[in-house]
DNA sequence: TAGATTGTTAATCGATTAACAATC
DNA sequence: TAGATTGTTAATCGATTAACAATC
């Protein structure tokens, strides 16, 4: 059905980024825009924006460009963001919280079901209008409600295990915050997003920044 | 002082990934590494390993290995995590704070001064020890205090204007999470974090894995 | 010393860019 | 039609891997 079997990652790391733009232009009211433009725009060459979308389509019109909402919609159903999933979050700190209360602003699309917590004191509450539940039930929730995604909001000793259990349970993917890399069986997806390593690349990037202009730094 | 001037950024991004896994061994007690065992560890081939702290210096010894804890202390040096560094957050909701909460339990070596407000009726409050000011005395305090970094967890409209007040005021960093792409003075570096982005990734290779396996992909 | 493992050069692989014919 | 811009092939560039001599 795909023209390539293979894509390779690079490439569907920059769909979304593509994808963000052309929401924007959409936003804008506006309806077409080149290669050349959409370059301009989000510092991508215009040869790789077309050998990019190439890979899974012949989406623009020689001549005309590519219809920014056409495009919007092909990538968004490229990355399977026409559908719905269901989320469950582990963990009801301040990162799980945070990302609820993300998921449920911008994320449509995205639906969390349920945040899941061993703390009895929390147990219960509301977050945003999700419910607070127990960690001792969450397979038998995760199955019963056919869950897509689990979100790992925990610490880094309990993130495997939990990983496991909702591999275990059905879940689709995982979306791991946990400071380790989860593994998962093969039929499971995963992402670990380590936020601290961004952080320690800015920091890399500001000190390169300052070789050798130390005297001019700080102004004033 | 570099062995070499330009040093690419793939090699940047896996430097703290290294780090991250020789803190773990460091605390398990393991102190010598070699490349081979330290690719089965991280998933790197040892080839590439060798070649990326090569760049920077020769940090082990032949017929040996590595030193965990030398190499440990020689890439937190590369990265500048040898240093402290201040850093205001702005904007105070649930991303702002789980920001600071985060910052706080994990990361020792970047201490957040301040937050940063519009809302009238947050300031003054305390979120984990830091106080919530207002924004309107922002640029002011960033240069009394020589705040390093600043952390951007505003609405994606107010983001870029944010960063110019910052980079005004002579932060050196920024670490952005509103879903926009800032732009900075070449002088100031900035890191955009796109947390969706990965969602949209996961969602991607998750439905990529069910391709042809509908029939066999939920047990029960 | 012999064995092990690095540091480093050379070979391969893959991803990006350039060029241009196809076509709207 | 002429002009513009895509889709796609070919050329280039850079990053990864392999190989091996240096050396602890």
């Amino acid at each position: 059905m795909r023209k390539q079997t293979k894509i390779s990652n690079a490439v569907i790391k920059r769909l979304p980024r593509y994808r963000r733009y052309l929401n924007e232009l959409r936003k804008k009211g506006v309806d077409k825009i080149s290669s050349n433009e959409f370059s301009h725009l989000t510092g991508y060459t215009a040869s790789q924006i077309r050998q990019d979308l190439n890979n899974f389509g012949g989406f623009g019109q020689q001549g005309y460009g590519y219809s920014v909402e056409g495009l919007y919609n092909e990538i968004s159903a490229i990355l399977g963001l026409d559908k719905e999933y269901k989320l469950v979050v582990v963990g009801a700190g301040r990162l799980g919280q945070a990302i609820v209360n993300y998921t449920y602003y911008y994320k449509s699309g995205f639906v969390v079901k349920g945040i899941f917590e061993i703390d009895k004191n929390i147990i219960g509450k509301n977050i945003n209008g999700v419910e607070v539940m127990d960690y001792d039930n969450i397979v038998e929730y995760v199955e019963n409600e056919k869950i897509d995604i689990g979100v790992i909001c925990t610490t880094r000793d309990a993130a495997q295990e939990v990983a496991d259990k909702l591999s275990f349970a059905g879940v689709r993917g995982l979306w791991n915050f946990a400071p380790v890399d989860i593994e998962t069986p093969a039929h499971v997806a995963v992402e670990n997003v380590h936020i601290s390593e961004s952080l320690h690349s800015l920091v890399y990037h500001m000190n390169k920044n300052d070789e050798g202009t130390e005297k001019k730094s700080r102004k004033k």
